[in-house]
DNA sequence: GACTGTGAAACAGTTCACAGCT
DNA sequence: AGCTGTGAACTGTTTCACAGTC
């Protein structure tokens, strides 16, 4: 539709475009016709700034003196995010997680509709998932042609993950979320993001080792600089707000 | 142990910390005994100079000449993330994600251990799932103290989220990985790591949607600076990979 | 000769601060 | 008066390139 004379958007502004969009609904939900950055900010957990700055990107949205028009800020980052049209998706590896995401029914609001679950252990072929029925592995270039898949996931154990994302990438699919405690291995014009519990586990390991060891030091050092003392209580006015990271 | 005259770690780095420990490990069991930055980077899927770099600021483990000796590194890595030691998890809501996270025995042998899997509904409570058995999400701070919970997991719907967040904090809980799709407002001391789906599957379909536009505009412009052609096949030397994306 | 460890350069992302619109 | 949009300063991260060590 749109003509593509867009500017180069920051992979961060990028990845908080999710959140925006979802802070934005549930204003929807509550009427409220405005947000101003300031508004939005704080929802998203961000600073203001940071929003004005995020959106600016791509085009101005809001009125100076006044803020967001909230359903047509809703609207453009849609249309950005390409909710508008759906997004067909095929799951590779009906074990627990795979299973789970299957079942779970929160994204096909979003446009992402599972279209098809498979798995390589035959055991499992023909078993009801949700709506689905698990289907063979063997079958997964066909499927991806058949729903014209545009992104797979790979919830399958580490050792089999190359080769489902392998298998899709030579059926087309271009868009990979890999569960798989894996790094795969594909041409530079596959997109994959890596989403790895162990690994936000050891980062949240990572910093409660060093709390514990500046704690252990804070006995004999006399300066309080290095460790604050820990937030009492939530502020009256401005929230204190917990360190927060999200996938990038 | 140390003294924690230690320097200030990026955060980046701590983010890709997990990711060598995988590979150190695979490379122990290969029975590979030393390692250069190029092989570990190749395997890690970043670039030689990033490895040094990152391993630079815990110390000097490397040997020039030589590379890395893999089980030395291992144990230091291991130290750095609280490897050493077991991490006490709870998991607050025993939906499909938080059923197949406390079914799933991955963690474990990285020292996370989940300890409790708590619900609202009561109706779930009393179920066995995994090793474990639901319990009455009242009971929650209770077995924190109990079990001395150090992470909390977050696998709750949105509008459960926020509460069962505070009642974490307040029983002592700093470091929490959030499932739901919420913000979560904590204190500053509280470290919350964000793992939406959802979201993860917005980025790629924004990136698909940009692909497509950019592809439809190609029709007319000359120039291929823009989109590179598909890379055929992996090169033979240096591989040409996926462009990456891990939470940061 | 090979490979690490690290300053310095380059790049990316955030925050500031204010001009400009309504 | 209030709030957006954005250059400019700043902070964090990656990459380069090479001196230093084995």
């Amino acid at each position: 539709m749109s003509p593509a004379r867009r500017r180069v958007i920051p992979e961060a502004t990028i990845a908080r475009l999710p959140v925006y969009h979802r802070c934005l609904l549930q204003m929807q939900a509550e009427e409220r016709s405005k947000a101003s950055s300031e508004q939005l900010a704080e929802m998203a957990g961000v600073n203001a700034a940071k929003v004005r700055k995020d959106l600016s990107y791509f085009g101005s949205y809001g009125t100076r003196g006044v803020g967001y028009g909230v359903d047509h800020l809703l609207v453009e980052i849609r249309r950005e995010l390409g909710l508008t049209h759906d997004w067909p998706c095929v799951i590779v590896g009906a074990g627990n997680l795979g299973s789970a995401l299957a079942k779970f029914a929160g994204f096909s609001d979003r446009g992402f509709s599972v279209v098809a679950v498979v798995d390589i252990d035959p055991a499992r072929v023909g078993e009801q998932v949700g709506e689905l029925v698990i289907q063979h592995e063997e079958r997964l270039a066909e499927l991806v042609l058949e729903h014209a898949v545009v992104i797979g996931i790979i919830t399958t154990p580490p050792a089999a993950a190359q080769e489902a994302a392998d298998t899709l990438t030579q059926a087309g699919v271009r868009s990979i979320l890999n569960f798989a405690p894996t790094v795969l291995d594909l041409p530079a014009d596959v997109l994959v993001r890596d989403v790895d519990v162990a690994v936000e586990l050891q980062i949240l390991a990572f910093h409660e080792e060093r709390r514990a060891a500046a704690k252990a030091s804070a006995t004999a050092a006399a300066k309080p600089a290095t460790a604050k003392p820990a937030a009492t209580k939530p502020a009256t006015g401005k929230q204190v707000t917990a360190k927060r990271a999200t996938a990038s």
